[in-house]
DNA sequence: GACCCCAGAAGGCACGATTCTGCATGTGCG
DNA sequence: CGCACATGCAGAATCGTGCCTTCTGGGGTC
């Protein structure tokens, strides 16, 4: 008892600390610590006349409990990390696409719907910082070929889910990604139907899945249909290697009738090398790219996209991540594919649909923004 | 003493929690757990022998210190707010336009550089949610006008520093926002000297600080100069209502000959609707619109886009938040206003400076990646 | 020889919440 | 009337680390 006094007396009240603590609510209720705990986290066996009026002083007082004792003591932080791989020498270029953009902001909006919120951390970040704040888990997206970040840890036991198959073996603890294979033959298909007789491919030289998935099934496509593969590579992280790459691919002698291009950036740049060259698109030139943009849909012409629906793909990463916190729905797969979505405007039909051009981002299956 | 030989038997070494602690540490190097401590974070006065062999024994255990319990002990925990206001009913728009991901961007990496990192957080999460992740400050991003989600953090005693001019008397630690009036007022000048006589504005019908000092300064121009505002507005958020309402702006009987837009995406708005109107650009009409976008470097024609600099904001608005948790230059200016860059191109030059087309994205002085 | 000083290391409290254990008090039933 | 049982609540251990305080020798000085 003695020393109980004694530490009460230490603690003065809510005097030293600025906010109220747990201790000052039981004091101003008059019931015990562990009452206030149970009428405010909804735990014990209390009647509801305890529980109102705790909560009560607990309002009255301003009282919000502290996270991190929270943390200590339960080993729940409610934080997700979200590390973003960075290409190359660039110190972060986390949001480059709107991909990335589109898939933060459904995670973000997922995670919180069920109480946690996300912390960005970059691949690079040196060790000492992923140590210095507690997740719960951790959603990597396009993780590379044996990313150390992802191996470290899945050893320290997190739950790790990747947007993007992980390369070699990374033991992640789920998955979700687009049939790449299925999209890139059905766009190309899409173009042979309108007429392509010789398609050329724009990828990257980085070696995430998403470039290597894409570019096989390029592959295995024109090993199909009897075509020769005419491509060019750049590294993806470089805007200006794209326009300049884009320019190489309509430079060749054996210029295609028509290109997919697998970046963001890849439809105004080959548009602007196109209209360098003298050619008309569609007329002269099909083009399909890569592109969650709303910007496309206002191009002259207006370009089709091959949209790879990154709100559905954040959602679903958090929905398995924290499912795997939780630890319910363990027997579910942990692998997911997800469709995609191919946006068909004038840059990939050789007879537009109409003569005229139509109203501005018609309310049809444009590229609105679709929250589901 | 008995109490402390039964904690230590209750703990059972490492058997029971997974991860190494502390005190497995002390253990296996055959020092206390103060050494342990002082050894780690270069506090204490220990020679350089023990210092190095509780460091080697600590890496060969995988020992990684607990965040939780640290911030619980240091009161510190690392972590800062990114609070993005969100428009009206939407959910979340985070990165619904380049500024935000351009700035999210070099915040995350200049918060990294210093140790810390960033957690993203809505405006319109509810409270339970801010109390559940300790912060030590926080970054609002265009707060409006009596956020509450501001006043309760700054009454609570974090730090919050503001991207934008905070609305009203919310009595933020700092904040750091570009010279709108100027940017706006150089801008139409510009517009002017290139043969402009009637300006028009697309604006838009949020009262954020950004909206409202843009349109004050497009109003003060227009009386100075004598020309009678013509101006459209439309909710910002919603991308099809900036379409509609850049049609509404050229179909006026008082049709503008230039028009600047405040927001990312009616660059391409506007240029559509010029387009359907069978005006030339900029021949028939002059456009400027606020945008980080590259896009507009390589449409046709190029648009002269005014870049707020997003980049630098962000880096500067985390400067001054980790000076003010750290207690460092309190003595500083508070605010910081700081420039912006017009980025002239075809679309408001009456007369192009090269009958040619230029090359693909010149490396000149362009929107190429300025990290300073 | 007594005294002080100081490097080096250990002891133990406290951060603020959760939660297990357990006591006291009503209530039903044999 | 007594025992089993549910209810309402309090005490205290505990999470893992930081740091304030204390202890211990060994060497130097008067």
């Amino acid at each position: 008892m003695g020393r109980a006094a004694a530490s009460r007396r230490a603690h003065g009240g809510s005097r030293l600390s600025g906010r109220a603590g747990i201790r000052d609510v039981a004091a101003a209720a008059g019931v015990s610590i562990t009452t206030v705990s149970d009428a405010l986290n909804g735990k014990g066996r209390l009647p509801d006349a305890t529980r109102s009026h705790v909560r009560e002083v607990a309002q009255r007082l301003g009282y919000r409990p502290s996270a991190a004792a929270r943390t200590l003591r339960t080993g729940k932080s409610g934080l997700i990390g979200l590390t973003v791989t960075t290409y190359g020498e660039e110190p972060f270029t986390f949001t480059e696409f709107a991909y990335f953009a589109e898939m933060a902001r459904a995670a973000t909006s997922a995670a919180l719907a069920r109480g946690y919120a996300l912390v960005i951390l970059p691949a690079t970040s040196r060790h000492d910082l992923w140590s210095n704040v507690a997740l719960d888990g951790t959603v990597v997206i396009d993780p590379s070929d044996e990313d150390p970040v992802v191996t470290e840890l899945v050893r320290s036991g997190l739950p790790v889910v990747s947007d993007g198959r992980p390369a070699g073996s990374l033991p992640v603890t789920a998955w979700v990604d687009n049939d790449h294979e299925e999209a890139v033959q059905g766009l190309l298909d899409h173009l042979a139907e309108a007429g392509a007789r010789r398609i050329g491919l724009l990828t990257g030289t980085t070696t995430d899945t998403y470039t290597r998935l894409s570019t096989t099934a390029y592959f295995d496509w024109c090993a199909r249909v009897g075509q020769e593969p005419v491509y060019e590579t750049y590294p993806a992280h470089d805007p200006c290697a794209g326009a300049v790459a884009a320019d190489r691919l309509l430079a060749r002698p054996d210029r295609p009738d028509a290109v997919y291009g697998l970046f963001d950036p890849n439809g105004t740049d080959l548009l602007a090398a196109a209209r360098r060259y003298g050619l008309r698109v569609p007329e002269d030139l099909l083009l399909v790219c890569c592109s969650e943009s709303s910007v496309y849909a206002t191009t002259e012409p207006p370009i089709t996209t091959l949209s790879l629906k990154p709100g559905r793909i954040g959602n679903t990463v958090i929905q398995l991540l924290i499912d795997a916190i939780e630890g319910i729905g363990q027997d579910a797969p942990v692998q997911q594919v997800m469709p995609t979505d191919l946006i068909v405007r004038t840059s990939s039909q050789r007879r537009p649909p109409r003569t005229t051009v139509s109203a501005p981002r018609s309310p049809g299956p444009g590229p609105g923004a679709g929250t589901d």
